[in-house]
DNA sequence: ATTTACGTTTACGTAAACGTCAATTACTTT
DNA sequence: AAAGTAATTGACGTTTACGTAAACGTAAAT
């Protein structure tokens, strides 16, 4: 699936291990209008050969994260908060507590929602019950 | 925190139950303008006395499910549809079970969620844990 | 009597996240 | 050479979920 017609510089250069926007299009099944929208935001920055995008394996998994920071709910921007944590060279201690309090409040998040998802299956779950039970008496 | 005059026909009817605007937007830090769009939404109804609006404890909890629907990126559309289901009267079968594959179908997307949830929360807890070393050797 | 607090309706504004053209460019296939 | 296919850059449109005033009503407190 990866782009590999292997005559351009750019394909010799980064081994084969690219995509083109289409390919990550049909994999992730996303529109390339929103691709492109996620390098708007500064969430991507794929390769450039002449107009042409061309993706690297970390744009890939970036692209992943973006996906699964949006079925969580959470905004381009918080996502792009995230990578930004991330990418940030830790070179003071402040800095590296800095990030580390981010981290603690993502969490604290992510532990409500966890909550959030399984209180709410749980009432899909004696609901589904309750429906089961109507089907039987009839 | 209720309102509770005690001398309105609807505070009486409805035994003392009855909560404002305020009450509610203060509860759960929700700003009255986005619980009169939740009515226009079709996800309250509260009870009116005059131009004035009264929610019952069934208005409250709609607005406890509207929220935690909304914590979990679901849009305002989807929570209509699960409180249509909910309050639908099952007649038939085909009702029922058409009812069935709804649920189930919200079920996947929420053992989606979890699943992203927990992945989400193992790689933050390894990014701060790599944190937490680069910090001991400073 | 009037300020204060709380509520209302109407209506326009806005940010986020794309969708949807339209007009080009570039390569490949026929 | 022509047609098809996939990509590009604008640029404007759309939906969702409210925010934000404006102008007004009602009741309690000073």
């Amino acid at each position: 699936m990866p782009v590999n017609t292997d005559k351009t510089d750019i394909s010799n250069t980064y081994k084969r291990k690219l995509y083109s926007i289409s390919d990550l299009s049909k994999e992730f099944d996303v529109t390339t209008r929103a691709i492109r929208f996620y390098e708007d935001a500064d969430l991507l920055s794929p390769l450039r050969q002449g107009r042409n995008r061309y993706y690297t394996v970390r744009d890939r998994t970036r692209l992943k994260l973006i996906l699964r920071g949006k079925r969580l709910g959470f905004s381009l921007n918080e996502i792009g908060e995230m990578f930004r944590l991330y990418d940030a060279e830790p070179g003071e201690v402040a800095q590296l507590n800095h990030i580390l309090d981010k981290i603690n409040e993502k969490m604290h998040l992510l532990e409500r929602q966890l909550e959030d998802v399984q209180i709410v299956m749980q009432e899909l779950q004696e609901f589904r019950q309750q429906c089961r039970e109507r089907l039987e008496q009839m």
